[in-house]
DNA sequence: ACAATTTGTTAGGTATGCCTTACAATTATT
DNA sequence: AATAATTGTAAGGCATACCTAACAAATTGT
């Protein structure tokens, strides 16, 4: 039960495994190898970690099952997902595929008052369609971004940070 | 002149020389160094590969310069890393700190359409105001998200992609 | 111009996370 | 129950990307 520090790679693991318990009943370290398109043997090794972070439980040919901590972080992970992907879809007007993919990528990165920030805007949007409906008009009638000319989004400061 | 392929860290380097060269005129590895936190060795290595993909040129004790593809990708990278800055102060009322730092991550790994949407909206939103100023203030006021229920931004398909 | 300081490189090391190959253990088939 | 097929693990490798320490080269100060 060491550091409970998560990598990217570990909470794609955790998210994996939710995501198939809530398909499968019952997952299995193939069904995780299949899932993520990775070998057996490095999944064998991830789930060692997994199990030594104290997140999963798991022996041999058996079934993995999360421990509290295990399900909390994979929950958060999955709902993050969903948030970003949400936001790509319903305000941005992303495929679904595209929208996953990218939430993929940035659910492990994204800080959590952004992540806040997206979700709060999402819904916004989403209980008052006239703004995306009229957004997308205009993007459509070429009219695109404002009403007279086209500007640019470029704040002035330049930093590393 | 190797293959193009650019890691989040190379476009890290590419565009702490790109801020540094708008600042300092002349760029050597000490200041990649020093903007980045990193140790001198390792900026020595990474620009040697910059070199081999033929995005710099450099000579030892010399200036780093870009070549032509160099500057673009540059640029390239400097122009995400302020669309999503951008996106995230002006719309979602992040503070400047926390919106660079999101945009450093993200900018590595957002797609291509992703990102021109972010820029279109954010135009948007900018040329009008009312839309985010309205959505503040209910926020601020508590009604938040909807005018009349909390719902949760939570599409209803589960997968893995 | 010489010493002191700064800057750059090299060598060797660490950690992560993936791979393949080979083998072991389990599970399924008949 | 014996054999076949599947699933899991161990060992050894590879690539990335960082580090420190030691040394080399260049630059700066006086």
């Amino acid at each position: 039960m060491a550091d409970k520090n998560l990598t990217a790679g570990l909470e794609d693991y955790l998210e994996a495994i939710y995501i198939a318990q809530n398909k499968n009943k019952t997952v299995k370290g193939i069904d995780v190898a299949r899932m993520l398109n990775i070998s057996r043997a490095s999944v064998s090794e991830a789930l060692s970690k997994l199990v030594s972070k104290g997140l999963i439980t798991y022996e041999s040919y058996g079934t993995i099952s999360f421990t509290p901590t295990g399900h909390t972080e994979a929950e958060k992970v999955y709902n993050t997902h969903n948030t970003l992907k949400s936001f790509f879809q319903t305000v941005l007007n992303i495929s679904p595929e595209e929208a996953s993919e990218n939430a993929c990528k940035i659910e492990h990165i994204i800080s959590k008052s952004v992540l806040a920030e997206i979700k709060d805007f999402t819904d916004y949007c989403n209980n008052h369609p006239e703004i995306i409906n009229e957004y997308r008009q205009r993007k459509d009638n070429g009219k695109n971004l404002s009403d007279r000319k086209i500007s640019g989004s470029t704040p002035s400061d330049i930093e590393t940070e």
